[in-house]
DNA sequence: GCCTTTCGATACATCGGTGTATCGAATACA
DNA sequence: TGTATTCGATACACCGATGTATCGAAAGGC
């Protein structure tokens, strides 16, 4: 039966038993993919029965739902806090390398984030609360831009500092499309470095080889 | 049963059927997305019964992927020429346009390539076929641009034009992802070549506000 | 037009997943 | 510690999808 819980208290072992199913829903999405994945697969996952589901969520759309918000609310601190991480203003590039490394760290992550676009793609509602994250994400960008400006030029071709942070944001999501496929985080990184550096400064970086 | 067909006569019918299920299973995908449709829907919506279906295809995994690779052959060709439409040379920024207008016509092409995409994270043999396709597409935006080189020149932060074809592709990967969101199909379309044109020259382009 | 071959519709058996209702066990709180 | 409440395991009924086997009908060759 869906879960109204407005009152009534919860148990400790509840909130336990909820988090172990997001932990343990977060692999088998990972490795199967959401839509190939069913409501007892989870729970087998988690080591509980589709009792302890159906307790705490009321759909696997609404735990996956969950466990997206979950995990990119974290990503999106952890970058906040490597954009603030350096005194107020200058070495966009030191940003750029912090901010990379938490991007492209986990794999799994990555295939989730990209299963809930897919998802998001096709319903309104998902994708606007996709978008606003997004956003925000963007701003802190765009706010860390701004701080730089000055100490770094920007190029003026992609207009103000909200026109830079959409095209890193699209790099991101350029980079990550091809780290999925070919699985090289390393080089991953090392060209998101590159590009980024391409799109935010007049300067010349270091160019690099690749095969697929 | 599966369809091992090496000999034997194929009927006109035979064809016609094939098409009209793969052309029925693009809307079905499109609208509902690989993983949340079943071999039913698809002969539901073709108008067959699922006899057919398995006189065809052995798997919806095996329909799915002689879906993708017929719609990709598609848009390759359309994509090439495009790419060598003009002369011999110069015009960087026609072909961009061009190109730019191809790659983001069909919002339900961009919603089975990038389920494709998802499927192909997570299975190696895909993911080679995959790459492969996207190297082949490189290449030729590779070659066009070094046709155009000495008429327009690369900014050097990117490297050889293979490097800057690499960037090509992950700007389009980019702008799909916030296609897929916002369903702007104008503002993708001209923001596009508003990155090539940042990443492509050293020169000035228009600017640009947006919201999400 | 006949006959052979191919195609696809129908029927059937089966399976896995779903959601609900029930009840014993664990937990909170006094 | 006792008791009221919450949680989650079990059992059940159900449904939709799968894959196969069979057979009538359409297509192609002559």
């Amino acid at each position: 039966m869906a879960v109204e819980r407005t009152t009534g208290r919860v148990t400790r072992r509840r909130v336990r038993t909820r988090a172990n199913l997001l932990d343990a829903a977060f692999s088998v999405f990972a490795a199967k993919g959401f839509g190939h994945v069913s409501i007892e697969e989870v729970c087998e996952a988690a080591g509980y029965s589709r009792g302890a589901f159906y307790s705490n969520f009321s759909s696997l759309d609404e735990l996956f739902f969950a466990l997206y918000r979950e995990r990119a609310d974290l990503i999106a601190e952890q970058v906040s806090g490597a954009l603030a991480l350096d005194g107020p203003g200058l070495d966009v590039p030191a940003a750029v390398d912090r901010v990379t490394d938490v991007l492209l760290l986990d794999r799994d992550w990555l295939l989730v984030k990209t299963d809930f676009l897919v998802h998001a793609a096709r319903d309104p509602e998902v994708a606007r609360s996709l978008l606003e994250h997004r956003a925000r994400l963007r701003q802190a960008i765009a706010d860390r831009l701004a701080r730089a400006r000055g100490h770094t030029a920007l190029p003026a071709v992609l207009g103000d500092t909200d026109g830079a942070a959409h095209a890193v944001v699209a790099a991101y999501d350029g980079v990550t499309t091809q780290l999925l496929l070919d699985r090289d985080v390393e080089h991953a990184r090392a060209w998101l470095k590159q590009l980024l550096t391409a799109l935010l400064t007049d300067g010349s970086g270091t160019p690099d080889h690749r095969q697929n």
